[in-house]
DNA sequence: TAGCCCATGTAAGGAGTTACATGATTAG
DNA sequence: CTAATCATGTAACTCCTTACATGGGCTA
C-alpha cells in the first residue's frame, strides 16, 4: 500500500518517463515551460524526489562520467511506471473539471507517449462527457443567481462558462488530430 | 505590518464584504456554488476565520437572537476592508495570468460591488496587457517544441493557448457590458 | 581570484487535508 | 426518542514556501 502521489509526484513521474533527469533539470523546465503550476523552488522538488525515491517509484543515481559536477540523475522504477500508467488511465471525473485544469492537461500531455493514441481518446471521451454534466448545472446556477449577482460577479461566472465550452470545442480538434494522424 | 493574506483569506473578506456571514455559511458558499478552488473543509475555513480576527481584518460576534443555536458572525472591519481594497486594486501580472485565473476572476467578480466599475474596467485593461505580452512568448515556446513534442503535450499546450485567447475575448465582451451600463 | 552559474540540500514556518470530537436543534 | 442537520472546533500530518547553506567548476 503505498502512500498516495502527489500532483507534483505525479508530474516528475511523468517527466522522468520522458528521460532521466535530475533534480535541476526538473526545476529548470519548471521554471521555464509553461508548467507554472509547479513550483521550481529547490524546497519543493528535492523532497518531493527524496519522497518518490522512498516510494520505490523512482531511482536516483550519482551519474558517473567525464569529470562532471554530481548531478543525480532519477529514474523511474517498474512499479514508478505502473504508478503513472493507473494515473493517466484514470477517466476524467467532475473533480477533475471543477477543480482547476491543469493537472487535467498534464495528465493528456503525457497519455499518448506513453499509453498510447487510443488512451488519450479514452480521455477526450470522459472529459466531453463530464463537461456535458456540469454545464448544465452552472448555466442553471448562473439563471438562478443572475438578479442577485453583481454585474462583474456575472461576467466572471461567465469567462467559466467560457472556459468550459471552448474545452468542449478543443476536445474536439484534438480528436480531429489524432484521426489525422492515423 | 500585518501578516500576509492568503487567497482564501481574499476570499472570505470579500464575501463578507457583501454580508455578515458565518463559517458554516462559506462552507456552503464553497460546497454549492462554483467557487471550488476553495475547500468547504473546516479544518480550512475556522482556522483562516481566526487568523483573519488575529489580524483585526474581521471581527465576529454570536448572533444573539431567537433562541438560536450559536452562530459567529463575521464582519469585515474598517482594515479589512481596506486590505481587501488593496487586494482589488492591484493591477494584473504575469504570475496572475501564468498561473491559475481563478483568483483572477476571484478579484474582478468582487471588484465592481466594492470598488466600482471604473475599477472592474481598469482590471480589464490590465489583463489584457498582460495577456497580449504573455501570448506570444507562449506561441514562441510551442514553435520550438513542437517537434520534440509527442502530439498529446502539443495539443495541451494549445489548449493553454485557447483559454488564452478566449479570455481576450471575454475581456472585450465584459468591456461592452460594462458600456452598456452606464 | 573573483564572480557566476551549476547543483543539491536543509530548517522553520504557514496553510490546507483528513479525520475526529462535540453539542444543540429540528423533523419524523 | 432517534436521526439528521446545524455549527464549531481541534489534532496530526503532509506539502509547499522562503530563506539560507554549501561547494564544484567555468570564465574573465
Amino acid at each position: 500500500m503505498s502512500a498516495p502521489v502527489s500532483s507534483l509526484g505525479y508530474a516528475l513521474l511523468g517527466l522522468l518517463e520522458g528521460a532521466p533527469l535530475s533534480g535541476y533539470d526538473l526545476r529548470r523546465i519548471f521554471a521555464q515551460t509553461a508548467m507554472k503550476t509547479y513550483s521550481d523552488s529547490p524546497g519543493a522538488i528535492y523532497p518531493a524526489l527524496k519522497k518518490l525515491e522512498r516510494q520505490a517509484l523512482v531511482q536516483g543515481r550519482v551519474e558517473k562520467g567525464s569529470g562532471l559536477r554530481r548531478r543525480r540523475l532519477y529514474r523511474p522504477t517498474p512499479r514508478g511506471r505502473e504508478a503513472l500508467r493507473a494515473w493517466l488511465r484514470r477517466p476524467v471525473n467532475r473533480e477533475d473539471v471543477s477543480r482547476g485544469l491543469q493537472e487535467l492537461m498534464l495528465r493528456f500531455a503525457f497519455s499518448e507517449p506513453v499509453l498510447g493514441r487510443a488512451a488519450s481518446v479514452r480521455l477526450l471521451d470522459s472529459l466531453e462527457a463530464e463537461i456535458a454534466a456540469y454545464l448544465p448545472s452552472l448555466r442553471e446556477q448562473l439563471a438562478g443567481l443572475k438578479a442577485s449577482m453583481p454585474l462583474s460577479g456575472r461576467l466572471a461566472f461567465e469567462s467559466g462558462l467560457r472556459t468550459y465550452e471552448s474545452l468542449l470545442e478543443w476536445s474536439r480538434y484534438a480528436r480531429a488530430a489524432f484521426r489525422k494522424m492515423r
